[in-house]
DNA sequence: CCAAAAGTGTTGTGACTACACCCATGT
DNA sequence: ACATGGGTGTAGTCACAACACTTTTGG
């Protein structure tokens, strides 16, 4: 047993399990869906680079996402709204600083521009990637690029049924945008009007009255989110 | 911080959460959708019904899994095939033993014919109890009630999608069996002729050629799960 | 014959894909 | 005018719920 579990103690004297979050932050960045990932500073896996996390903090976290949100804070400098719960994954041979390791995982989207993350704690650097590469990266710190994968097909559930991740879109875009963004994340090409129908049916988006966005051509009625929106059975 | 939290360190020199596996264990008994619960030996809540759970136990666990198949066998005196993770909850007023528990949630669906479980450690007497009471019933252990109604909710979700949940069916069953048993689940009638119609398209089960069972009126073709069939996207 | 459960057909609705087509605008 | 992206319409297919119907058994 490694000396520095020694003191891990239950109510009935069972030794606890090293117990973290990591977060999968995943926004579409240069029409591709990259994933935010974290430069190591400190053994192990040191200059590799990471999914952000920290450990669970019980004198400070109300809850698990509490923890999530102060993880993201101290090692992004900014909050993320609307992370969700993916899994967790423990076992004896995922890190090797503990002799057992649990990671509860969390996800988000977001949209990117005019928002900056900085190196927090115990971070050399912080870099979007391209998810496709990363999954396939070998040399990602722990069991990341697996969770990565995972973050991602769920994501891809819940755009493939419309329920569009909040704080993946401005507040307000164009019907085009929105495809684009969801062409992106499931990495396919959509039905223009096969995805406008569906839109519609299901009350996903409204209209804001008059506001338009012009471009270079035909001007774009802007939407937003219609946050009442009812789920189909 | 209470005396028993004292010696709960980290790496890092942080105590970590009191954490625990819970499960659970669904069936479908006496047309009834029953959740399988333990009556409490020790404090707190000594004597009251508690979902059956236990420590995680780094010495003893390769995995999550593996802890929830220990706690199982440990309290229930049997093997439980196929179960799912559902989620973990934590917080510091989960658990009146520790200063913040954390407690990751499996579930599993079963048939109970023949299998008798059979109280273990620290477990007075098991009942199987309707669903729909036990998720009103104020009386509960710790926040039980509501991941029991989170585990039934995912459980409705996987049937109405056609997933059958492993487990829940005899080896050999009649299209009818199957759909009164998820009838039962989902808590209301389905059609005879449009469930079938889906079993078909979807190929999910798949008849056992010749064998038949007989009863008082018209023998009915036995089934079997057929495990290679595609989701439909 | 009758009750009960097994199993099949039929019809209308609505969502989906694929594709064609019109609209408004800046250059 | 025309390229570009915004936006609409149509046709065929498929899955669906609802409901009626036929079949096979024991009594």
């Amino acid at each position: 047993m490694k000396n520095n579990d020694i003191n891990k103690k239950t109510p009935n004297n069972h030794p606890m399990p090293f117990t973290r979050i990591e977060v999968v932050v995943l926004s579409v960045i240069d029409n591709c869906l990259q994933v935010l990932l974290a430069k190591r500073t400190d053994a192990p896996y040191a200059g590799k680079w990471a999914l952000p996390g920290g450990v669970v903090r019980i004198d400070l976290d109300s809850s698990l996402e509490a923890s999530a949100q102060r993880v993201v804070a101290e090692r992004l400098g900014m909050t993320i709204p609307n992370m969700e719960q993916l899994c967790a994954v423990g076992g004896p041979k995922r890190d090797p600083r503990a002799d057992w390791a649990l990671s509860i995982v969390f996800k988000a989207l977001m949209r990117v521009e005019g928002v900056t993350a900085n190196a927090g704690k115990r971070i050399e650097a912080l870099a979007w990637r391209s998810v496709a590469e990363a999954i396939e990266d070998r040399t990602l710190a722990f069991d990341h690029a697996e969770l990565i994968e995972r973050a991602v097909n769920t994501t891809r559930s819940q755009i493939d049924s419309l329920v569009i991740p909040p704080g993946l879109l401005d507040e307000q875009f164009t019907l085009g945008d929105l495809q684009a963004i969801c062409e992106q994340v499931l990495g396919k090409k959509l039905d223009k009007s096969s995805f406008r129908r569906k839109l519609a049916i299901r009350n996903v988006v409204e209209p804001i009255g008059g506001a338009m966005r012009g471009g270079a051509f035909r001007p774009a009625q802007l939407y937003r989110l219609n946050e009442t929106y009812e789920h189909k059975g």
